[in-house]
DNA sequence: TTTAATTCATACTGAAACAGTAGGATTTCT
DNA sequence: AGAAATCCTACTGTTTCAGTATGAATTAAA
């Protein structure tokens, strides 16, 4: 079980988002310098954080991207979900041969990864992006 | 961020060797069978399962393998942990050079991951083997 | 004593997913 | 005009996953 690059840097990227945030638009440049995290890997990220309204972009030279609501607003579930897919935990969906739906009724499993399922969203659900940026605005730069 | 099948297997078949505990050792066969499983990765997860002392094996015909411990007495995380590695969540640890250890100091995300993980870890924590089974009692067989 | 059923052990493999790269087009500030 | 940025999409090497395959060792039963 492990989390992919693309939900960790995403909440990376809009922590950093966070920090400068009084500093007008942030290039994804500035964002993998700090972070060091590959500039191209990052479009293809804020493409998608662009797309489910999380950040605003400006385009053309001084430009860059904005938070759309204030840190305290954004929740983490809301991130990881907008680039990371899902939390996959539940296998009884995809018509899989193996393990599931063998009998056309849930597996003795099935409940324990939905619980899991609920557990781990409501982790992502209760933090918001200002109570990571809160604990390093100082350390950082 | 997904669970693998060996992980997921494992508990399958840990609740099947719970439910049949009191018709002796139960064969891979029985338990490939009834939960959909192959045969012989199975095989492999039985043997990590052993290793941690949460099965016995009773080789030969008839033989097969029987729980070490009472289900009430076995955790989730333990059969978790048998087969499928670690939750992996934090990324620090190995020298990468993406994303964490550019500063030879944590990343902004690193208490988040490192959160996300005992979140994780303690929901299998208090999860016992007779939990799943109480459930599944009478749907099965 | 032979056969069948089982665990044990290890090596191999096809397919998919991951983590990026690459290359170019478009926009806008200076 | 030129530089700095976002935008867009296709491609790709590597690793991991999920299983196969093969054979040996052990033991109950016929
Ligand atoms: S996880 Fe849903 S049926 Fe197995
Ligand atoms: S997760 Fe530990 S430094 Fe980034």
């Amino acid at each position: 079980m492990k989390l992919k690059t693309k939900g960790r840097y995403a909440v990376m990227a809009m922590a950093d988002l966070a920090i400068f945030k009084d500093e007008g638009p942030i290039s994804l440049t500035d964002i993998s310098l700090r972070q060091n995290i590959s500039l191209a890997y990052l479009e293809q990220i804020f493409i998608k954080l662009k797309q489910e309204n999380l950040v605003k972009s400006v385009r053309g030279a001084k430009g860059g991207y904005v938070l759309e609501s204030p840190p305290e607003e954004i929740k983490i579930s809301h991130i990881i979900s907008a680039v990371d897919e899902e939390i996959k935990t539940l296998n009884c969906k995809k018509e899989s041969k193996r393990g599931c739906n063998n009998k056309s009724s849930k597996c003795i499993t099935h409940n324990l990864w939905d619980q899991l399922d609920q557990h781990i969203n409501s982790f992502f659900e209760k933090i918001k992006l200002q109570d990571l940026v809160k604990k390093n605005q100082m350390i950082d730069k």
